[in-house]
DNA sequence: CTTTCTCTGTTTTGTC
DNA sequence: GGACAAAACAGAGAAA
DNA sequence: CTTTCTCTGTTTTGTC
DNA sequence: GGACAAAACAGAGAAA
């Protein structure tokens, strides 16, 4: 026999389970008790810009505004200068070249934003992310539908949006 | 109060917990104890080809050859035409016209392809992930490393090339 | 089908 | 040699 | 860090 | 009016 994973079966032996494939956005939060205990409003600090861009150290250099970006040969920087992702099995096209440089993020293991709630490991990319999940923990629907005897709230913005393109409420006129 | 959904607490009430997020591949495989008992090796299907290009009812038609699509907008077919999925938030640039209609599959919710092992209910988008998932329920490693010397045995190509890129073992002459 | 919720490419807003 | 489609590869990347 | 395993854009193979 | 960055939106889409 060859020694199968999962061959096992009726020994006492350590017969591998096939294992579930799940892809969870890091550390989900814990089972919360407690609603609105965190009234810490943390001021957001105003710095300076969020520091994206870092070189890299090739001789091809991206000239385009505010792009510092240089790469190993010419035909990278060509693709780079077109706003095409570099990265192998992505290869999206963007209409921002400043947008380019802060995609990098998506193939990047880093999550340096973490939900401010006490005792929550979730972590994240984007601000939008943590800022629509912290409404997790305290409840809050901000999305209100104005159109008259409607009245409908709303957690997150996507499904604001949606009631909106589905029953044409609150269009501006 | 706003009646948040993970309120609750102390009362008997309906207190939600936060559910963990979750992606995984659909049903995945229950835990097997048998191995090698499918010796069922079904006969591939040569028919026609996979039927995968669809038309669209648009009035702008794709000339491009073998492609049947067409599309509502001068702009659409534009964008078609540069090997661009139009797909909102995908974007992605291809090389091949052919491919680009291929790729549309990951934006339907049709997993068209089974495990055929038994009590497995798994589901696939693409052959090849059918093919090396069924080495989870038979065990093998068909990928084995003709270097001198090393002789190591892998279960899926991806192993195998990475085993090959950092050692440089099986590199052609 | 539904609701809940995260991810991310583009649009909008706010400040200088 | 040329289509052309099916198969396979070679990464990326999620999970444990 | 590791191993296991799936997804998918491109390359290779096989058939006509 | 113009940068420019931060915030927000508007989908896509996964999970239950
Ligand atoms: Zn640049
Ligand atoms: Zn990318
Ligand atoms: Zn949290
Ligand atoms: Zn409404
Ligand atoms: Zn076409
Ligand atoms: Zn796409
Ligand atoms: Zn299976
Ligand atoms: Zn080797
Ligand atoms: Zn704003
Ligand atoms: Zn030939
Ligand atoms: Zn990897
Ligand atoms: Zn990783
Ligand atoms: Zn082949
Ligand atoms: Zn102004
Ligand atoms: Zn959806
Ligand atoms: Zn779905």
């Amino acid at each position: 026999m060859d020694s199968g994973e999962e061959s096992g079966g009726d020994d006492g032996g350590p017969s591998r389970r096939l294992r579930k494939r799940i892809m969870k956005p890091p550390p989900s939060p814990e089972p919360e008790k407690e609603m609105k205990k965190n009234s810490g409003t943390k001021k957001v600090k105003k710095g300076q810009p969020m520091m994206e861009a870092r070189e890299e150290d090739g001789e091809f250099a991206c000239d385009m505004e505010g792009c510092n970006m240089s790469f190993d040969s010419k035909q990278e920087l060509i693709v780079h200068k077109r706003n095409v992702c570099p990265v192998k099995g992505c290869g999206k096209k963007f209409f921002s070249h400043k947008y380019l440089v802060q995609h990098r993020r998506v193939h990047m293991d880093d999550r340096p934003l973490q939900c401010p709630w006490k005792g929550c490991k979730m972590t994240f990319k984007w601000a939008w992310a943590r800022t629509e999940h912290i409404r997790v923990h305290t409840g809050a629907r901000p999305y209100v539908c104005t159109e008259d005897g409607c009245g409908q709230t709303f957690r997150f913005v996507s499904d604001f949006s949606r009631h909106k393109r589905k029953t044409g409420h609150s269009v501006k006129k």
